[in-house]
RNA sequence: GCCCGGGUGGCGAAAUCGGCAGACGCAAAGGACUUAAAAUCCUUUGGUGGGCAACCACCGUGUGGGUUCAAGUCCCACCCCGGGCACCA
C-alpha cells in the first residue's frame, strides 16, 4: 500500500465536521468512575487567541485526555471573562455597543478552541457579561452586605485617569496601573464599595498549609507576603493636649529607645495638631507620595511642636510628622527607635533626634555611636526593670504590662486591605443597592435582581459611569418607601467575576440559585487548577476568599477552591509577555492555517517545559510539522504489513521494549512532573527506531506498536491520533481508549553497556547482562583490554561498581 | 535592599536519586532521488589538537574555591539575567 501525504487541513476538518455535534467531552453527571475536575484559567475575549493561549489550553487539554483515557469522569469547562474595560475602549473607537462586540469576539474565539479541537464541555459554557451569570454576583453582592462583608466608605483610592476608574492595590503596579503601565495614579478621595477580605485575612493566610504540596511554593510565599501577617504590641502615647497617640509595633523590647513619635501626613493627628503651614506641608507629602513611583524616596518630615509621654518610662518625645508612615498600616503612627530600625535611623540622623541603644548582641556590647540601627534580637539594657531580659522574653512581659495597666495589648496587624469593588464604568456588573434620600442605603431586594445593564448607551469615557446619564436606569424606587431614589451607578471589578465562576461550570444553567450545591459537593475541590503566575496574588486570593464567605454563608462545605495549581510559564515575544496590548502576538489561527492545529499544540508544548517561560521564535516548528508527517506516512505505508505472520527476530524485541520505555516515560511524566517536552522527544525517538527497523518487524508487533504510539500521540496531536486510528483499522474515539499499559518485562534491556572510568575519567566500556552481579561486572572491566592499558604497573586502590550505571577503578 | 527562579553547543533544550554532559528538535554542511527545484531519505555536526582510518588525547555546563572514587547536580563566596516584594514599623 503506498503511503499517504500528510495533509493537515483535510484531516482536521475531517474530523472537526464529526465531532461538531458529538457529546465527546460532556462530563457525567452521575458516573461510578472517580471524578476529575480540570480547568484552565478563563479568558479574557480579546478577540483572538494567540499562541501563549495555545500553550495553557494544551497542557491541560492532554491532562483531560489522559485522565478520560485512564477511566475518569473528567470535567473540563471553559467560558468567557466577558466583562471589563477593552469593549468600552472599542466601543468609544469603533460607535460599537460593548455588547455586540464582546459576542463577537467570543464567538471568533470559541471557533479557534474548536479548531484546536481543546475539548471543553461547552454544555456548561459561562458568559460573565450575561445577567443569567451576573444576577449571582449580584446576589453574592447582597449576601455580604447582609453580614456585613460589603461596606460603602470614602476612601482615598487608586484612581487611574486613563481607566477613569478605581484600581484595588493589587491593581497597582510599581505606582501605575496595571493596564497602562505608563499612567502614575492618582489618590481621589471617594465614596467606595469594599468587601471586608481582611476579615478573613487570618484564616486565607493559616490555609495556605493545606495548599503545601499542591500550589508552587512561590506563589503562597507571594499570598504570604501579600497578607503580610505581623505580630507585636499597640500601646498608647500620651499626648501633651492629653489624647491618646496609638502605636503598633513589633519590638515593643526596644521602647526605652524611642526617642519621637511620628505620624502619617494624612493621620487625624496631624491636623489637629499642626498649624496651616503644616497641614500644607503635611497635605503634600499626600501628594507627592501618590505620584511618586517605587523606589526608595528621602525621607522628611517636621516636628509638630508638641510632645508625648512614653508610658514605660514616662518619659516626654517630641511628635514629628514623616513622610514614610504609611496611614493604612497598622495605626497610622509610629514609635522612633533609631538604634534598632534602619528607617527611623536615617530620619533622625537626619534631623538630630537623639539614637539611644537599649538592645545589645547576646555576645557583645552595647554599642556606643552606632552608624546604622542594630536590628537583631538580643539582651535589653537601659531599660529600668526589664534591662538584662532576652528581646522575646521583654516583649511578652512588657505587653502583659501593658494589658494589665490599660495601655497597650497585643495586636496583629494585616498588610491587606479590604478590596475596594466600586469602578465607575458601564461594562460590569451593577452593584445591586438604592441611594434613598429618605431610608439612605437600601438593598435591591433579591426578588428584582438581577438589576440588568441598560444595553443602548452612550459610551464617552469621561470621569463618571457612564450609567449615570441613562434616567431610566438611574430614576428607581426605594425598596423600603416607595419614594424616588437614584440606583447605584458603580459597577464591580471583574475579578468579582471570576471569583466564583468555576462554581457556576458545576451547573451553569440553574435559575434558582448560583448552583446547586450538591453538584459542588461531588466535583469540589478542583483537582488541576492552570493558568499563568500574574494571577497568583489577584485571582488567586480573591477566588479563596469567596469560597470561605460561600462556605459560611452555607452554601458549600469546602474551604478551598483548588488541590493543585500550575502555573505555566509566559510566552514572551520581542522581550514582552504575548499579549494583544503589546502588539505581540502570534495568531493561532495563523499556525493552524499553514501548518494545522496539531502542530501548533505539539509545538507549544515542545518548545520547554511547560513551568518555564519561552521565547517564541518560530524556527522549530517546520521540525514539528515533519514529524507528524512521518508518523502518518509510515503508518500509511506500513498498513499492508500488518497482516503477517507472527515473529519474534531482533527487530521485533528491540521495537517492543522501546515502545514499552515510551509508554514508562509518558505515563510517569502525566503522574508527576508533566515535561511534555521530553514525552514528545520520546516519541520522536520511537517513531526514529521504527524508521531503523522498517521492513523487519513481524505484523503483530507493528500493529501494537503502531497501536499505542496512536494513543500515546492522543492527547497532544488528537487529530491525527484519531485519523491513525482509523486507518489502523479501529473505531471508537481515542481520548476513551484505555492508556497503554506498561510491562516492564518487555522494557528490560537484556545487556547494557557499562561505562569503565580509571581515576574519574572514561577509559571504555564493556557489556554485560543487565542483571550481572557487581563482582561480575567488575571482572569484565578489569578483563577489558583498553583498560588493561591504564592500569598496568599500577596498584588498584579501590573499584566502585554501580550496578546498571559505571565502574570506577582508582590506582595508583 | 530582601525573597524566589534561572545561567549547559550557532539556537530551543535533555541529563527525574551524586554515576557516560549535550537525548530530541532547529539551523548548517555533505550525499541519495530529480532534467532541475521543493518534498523525502541517509550521513556529519561542543571546542582544540593528532591520525589514511574504525579512532585517540586534552579541554568543556556563568566565575573562584571546597566535599567526593566521581559534581551540570551537593556546600561556600561572587557575577549576570528574569520574576515577586519593597519604607508594612
Amino acid at each position: 500500500m503506498p503511503e499517504k501525504p500528510y495533509d493537515h487541513s483535510q484531516i482536521e476538518l475531517k474530523w472537526r465536521q464529526r465531532w461538531e455535534n458529538a457529546t465527546l467531552y460532556q462530563a457525567e453527571e452521575s458516573s461510578s468512575k472517580p471524578k476529575y475536575y480540570v480547568l484552565e484559567m478563563l479568558p479574557y475575549p480579546s478577540g483572538a487567541l494567540h499562541i501563549g493561549h495555545i500553550r495553557n489550553y494544551s497542557i491541560g487539554d492532554a491532562l483531560a485526555r489522559y485522565k478520560w483515557m485512564r477511566g475518569y469522569n473528567v470535567l473540563h469547562p471553559m467560558g468567557w471573562d466577558a466583562f471589563g474595560l477593552p469593549a468600552e475602549n472599542a466601543a468609544i473607537k469603533n460607535q460599537r455597543p460593548p455588547r455586540e462586540w464582546t459576542l463577537e469576539n467570543v464567538a471568533a474565539m470559541k471557533r479557534t478552541y474548536q479548531r484546536f479541537a481543546f475539548s471543553y464541555d461547552w454544555e456548561r459554557e459561562v458568559s460573565t457579561c450575561e445577567p443569567e451569570y451576573y444576577r449571582w454576583n449580584q446576589w453574592f453582592f447582597l449576601k455580604m452586605l447582609e453580614r456585613g462583608l460589603a461596606y460603602r466608605k470614602k476612601a482615598l483610592v487608586n484612581w487611574c485617569s486613563e481607566c477613569a476608574t478605581v484600581l484595588a492595590n493589587e491593581q497597582v503596579v510599581d505606582g501605575c496601573c496595571w493596564r497602562h503601565e505608563t499612567t502614575p495614579v492618582e489618590q481621589r478621595a471617594l465614596e467606595q464599595w469594599f468587601l471586608k477580605i481582611t476579615d478573613y485575612a487570618d484564616e486565607l493566610l493559616r490555609d495556605l498549609a493545606m495548599l503545601e504540596g499542591g500550589w508552587p511554593e512561590r506563589v503562597l510565599t507571594m499570598q504570604r507576603n501579600w497578607i503580610g501577617r505581623s505580630e507585636g504590641t499597640e500601646t498608647a502615647f500620651t499626648l501633651d493636649t492629653g489624647a491618646p497617640l496609638r502605636v503598633f509595633t513589633t519590638r515593643v523590647d526596644t521602647i526605652y529607645g524611642a526617642t519621637c513619635v511620628i505620624l502619617a501626613p494624612e493621620h487625624p493627628l496631624t491636623a489637629a495638631l499642626v498649624d496651616a503651614e503644616g497641614q500644607a506641608r503635611a497635605k503634600a507629602m499626600v501628594d507627592a507620595r501618590a505620584s511618586q513611583g517605587p523606589g526608595d524616596v528621602e525621607k522628611e518630615g517636621f516636628f509638630t511642636g508638641h510632645y508625648a509621654v512614653n508610658p514605660y518610662n514616662r518619659e516626654s518625645v517630641p511628635v514629628w510628622v514623616g513622610n514614610f508612615v504609611l496611614m493604612g498600616y497598622g495605626t497610622g503612627a509610629i514609635m522612633a527607635v533609631p538604634a534598632h530600625d534602619q528607617r527611623d535611623f536615617e530620619f533622625c540622623s537626619k534631623y538630630g533626634i537623639p539614637i539611644r541603644p537599649v538592645i545589645r548582641p547576646v555576645e557583645g556590647e552595647l554599642p556606643s555611636a552606632p552608624t546604622e540601627a542594630f536590628l537583631d534580637d538580643g539582651i535589653v539594657e537601659n531599660s529600668g526593670e526589664w534591662s538584662g531580659l532576652s528581646s522575646s522574653h521583654a516583649r511578652q512581659r512588657m505587653t502583659a504590662k501593658a494589658e494589665a495597666e490599660g495601655f497597650g495589648k497585643d495586636a496583629v496587624t494585616f498588610r491587606i486591605k479590604d478590596w475596594g469593588i466600586s469602578r465607575q464604568r458601564y461594562w460590569g456588573t451593577p452593584i445591586p443597592v438604592i441611594h434613598c434620600p429618605a431610608c439612605g442605603v437600601v438593598p435591591v431586594p433579591e426578588n428584582e435582581l438581577p438589576v440588568r445593564l441598560p444595553l443602548d448607551v452612550k459610551i464617552t469615557g469621561t470621569g463618571r459611569s457612564p450609567l449615570a446619564d441613562v434616567p431610566e436606569f438611574v430614576n428607581a424606587r426605594c425598596p423600603a418607601c416607595g419614594c424616588a431614589a437614584r440606583r447605584e451607578t458603580d459597577t464591580m471589578d471583574t475579578f468579582v467575576d471570576s471569583s466564583w465562576y468555576f462554581y457556576r461550570y458545576c451547573d451553569s444553567r440553574n435559575h434558582q440559585g448560583p448552583f446547586d450545591p450538591g453538584k459542588i459537593g461531588y466535583w469540589f475541590p478542583i483537582d488541576q487548577y492552570i493558568g499563568g503566575v500574574e494571577h497568583a496574588i489577584l485571582h488567586l486570593i480573591y477566588s479563596r476568599f469567596f469560597t470561605k464567605v460561600m462556605r459560611d454563608i452555607g452554601l458549600i462545605t469546602n474551604s478551598e477552591p483548588t488541590r493543585r495549581l500550575f502555573t505555566q510559564g509566559m510566552v514572551i515575544r520581542n522581550g514582552r509577555k504575548m499579549s494583544k496590548n503589546l502588539g505581540n502576538v502570534v495568531a493561532a489561527e495563523e499556525v493552524a492555517d499553514k501548518y494545522g492545529a496539531d502542530t501548533g499544540r505539539l509545538f507549544a508544548l515542545f518548545a520547554a517545559p511547560p513551568e518555564k517561560d519561552v521565547d517564541w521564535i518560530d524556527a522549530g516548528v517546520d521540525g514539528i510539522y515533519r514529524f507528524l508527517g512521518r508518523v502518518y506516512r509510515f503508518v500509511t505505508r506500513s498498513l499492508e504489513q500488518i497482516p503477517g505472520p507472527p515473529g519474534a527476530g531482533a527487530a521485533d524485541r528491540r521495537i517492543l521494549r522501546k515502545l514499552h520505555q515510551t509508554i514508562h516515560k509518558i505515563t510517569d511524566d502525566f503522574e508527576t512532573r508533566w515535561h511534555f517536552n521530553t514525552c514528545i522527544a520520546s516519541l520522536m525517538e520511537l517513531v526514529n527506531d521504527l524508521h531503523a527497523h522498517e521492513g523487519k518487524l513481524s505484523g503483530p508487533v507493528l500493529r501494537t506498536t503502531l497501536e499505542n504510539l496512536t494513543l500515546l500521540l492522543g492527547p497532544f496531536a488528537p487529530y491525527l491520533a484519531e485519523e491513525m486510528w482509523e486507518e489502523l483499522g479501529r473505531t471508537g474515539p481515542v481520548c476513551r481508549q484505555p492508556w497503554p499499559v506498561y510491562d516492564p518485562d518487555l522494557a528490560k534491556e537484556d545487556e547494557i553497556e557499562i561505562p569503565v572510568q580509571v581515576n574519574g575519567k572514561l577509559r571504555g566500556r564493556v557489556t554485560a547482562p543487565v542483571d550481572a552481579l557487581p563482582d561480575d561486572i567488575e571482572r569484565r572491566a578489569l578483563g577489558d583490554d583498553k583498560i588493561k592499558q591504564f592500569i598496568v604497573g599500577k596498584q588498584i586502590v579501590k573499584v566502585i561498581t554501580v550496578p546498571g550505571k559505571l565502574v570506577n577503578i582508582v590506582v595508583k
